[in-house]
DNA sequence: CAACCGAAAATCGGATACGATATTGGAAAT
DNA sequence: ATTTCCAATATCGTATCCGATTTTCGGTTG
């Protein structure tokens, strides 16, 4: 019964390597805890996060898909840089053409589930703001984008949910936030199209989102304006 | 100077292996080589592309985030399965919130430049339709894309481009042809749109891809109700 | 002293082999 | 015919090696 083969500290961990060093590597970027424009080596993060270089390959991948990291070809991987102003707006323009729609949709088709999943979302998001670290941010980032999501899976087109988590707003803005500082949360605004849909007013519930967002917009390119 | 080493036939591929094993793949998802629901084993894939198992594992990455596999954990990849009558609705929903609008700004923004790409594109899709093989109907699908893609971003604003180039809106209605067989194409459809665009008629634009968007889902629908 | 150049070191993309684990398909048994 | 069990098979992760490219750094030159 001696054991001949070295001890292994994790043995054979089956839960999905390649997820977890993905959830680490996403965490250490959106933490700010890699400069942007740093360079990411593979197996220094392998040596780092204690696994071979294979589920570091993989996790790279999809962060680059995800444009999170960018690749030189044959020169390994950067931290991607802070989005620019103009993909900023850029990406409030896409937004502001989908989430208004979604919003009325969802005053209309959303279930009685989806109505008390928006309600618990917004309720869950007052004393996230308590703390004044940037945890406590990022957990309000963290609820904000959900309930967004669920706004958006309330309409009843996935895909339009898929798309908008695929923008990744709330990574950017956390990470624009993260650099100047913790941003005043307005709840006002969440309060409001959540009161719409549940009234049942699709142009209400429009008119609310699209408020939101153009206000969300103007707070974001002033911490934009302030850093640099 | 003698060459000690066993001769490479490739040596040593720089031209990034990872994305032809890629094309190669997509190439035989797209063409229906590869029954949907049946599985693509990794070492299988790797011995009939003549390569090592890590640029096919990563090109099956690629796949499933885009949806041109499913992967089960611990059990493999499958072709995916052709797009359901719903999520072909859901699609098209999309597309019309994005593209009318985005017709309608090609129709102001567009560079001089633009406006010739679009130009070109449409006369591009004439002659695509003369073989009637399934090669022939590819290309025209690829056109279409191509069209499409370049309406988009002459939008000005590339998240818009690159949401659409996502949907893989072609792939799906090729393998959905590919099924039932070749579709009579519509030309006079993208004349139409390319016309306005270049008369900077906003609302003529926007409307004549609305047409085409409509006209193009109840062709698809209809195709794919006579298949199943 | 700055700019350029070239060799060494680091790193990437890929190949290969191996172990552990999970799935799968078929034979045996109820 | 349905269930159980077992062997074959495939995936996922590890470890290691290789050629090619990139980067870095030190030295030479204008």
């Amino acid at each position: 019964m001696d054991q001949t083969q070295a001890p292994r500290l994790q043995p054979a961990a089956r839960l999905m390597l390649r997820e977890s060093v993905y959830e680490s590597l996403k965490r250490l970027l959106m933490d700010n805890a890699l400069e942007p424009g740093s360079r990411l080596s593979i197996d220094g993060l392998a040596r780092e996060l204690e696994v071979s270089q294979t589920p570091v390959r993989e996790a790279l991948f999809r962060c680059e898909a995800e444009g999170l990291v960018v690749r030189r070809p044959n020169a390994g991987y950067l931290v991607a840089p802070l989005i620019t102003r103009d993909a900023l707006l850029d990406l409030y323009d896409l937004r502001l053409l989908l989430e208004p729609t979604a919003a009325a949709r969802a005053a209309t088709n959303a279930t009685d589930r989806d109505r008390r999943d928006i309600k618990d979302a917004v309720r869950a998001m007052g004393p996230a703001v308590h703390g004044d670290s940037y945890q406590a941010y990022r957990e309000f980032a963290e609820e904000d984008a959900k309930l967004h999501t669920t706004i958006a899976t309330a309409a009843g087109n996935p895909l339009i949910a898929e798309t908008l988590d695929r923008l990744r707003a709330h990574v950017h803005s956390y990470r624009l936030y993260f650099r100047h500082g913790i941003a005043e949360v307005t709840t006002t605004e969440h309060q409001a199209i959540s009161d719409r849909i549940q009234a049942h007013d699709p142009p209400g519930a429009e008119q609310a989102m699209r408020a939101h967002l153009e206000n969300s917009r103007t707070r974001l390119l002033a911490a934009y304006d302030e850093t640099f």
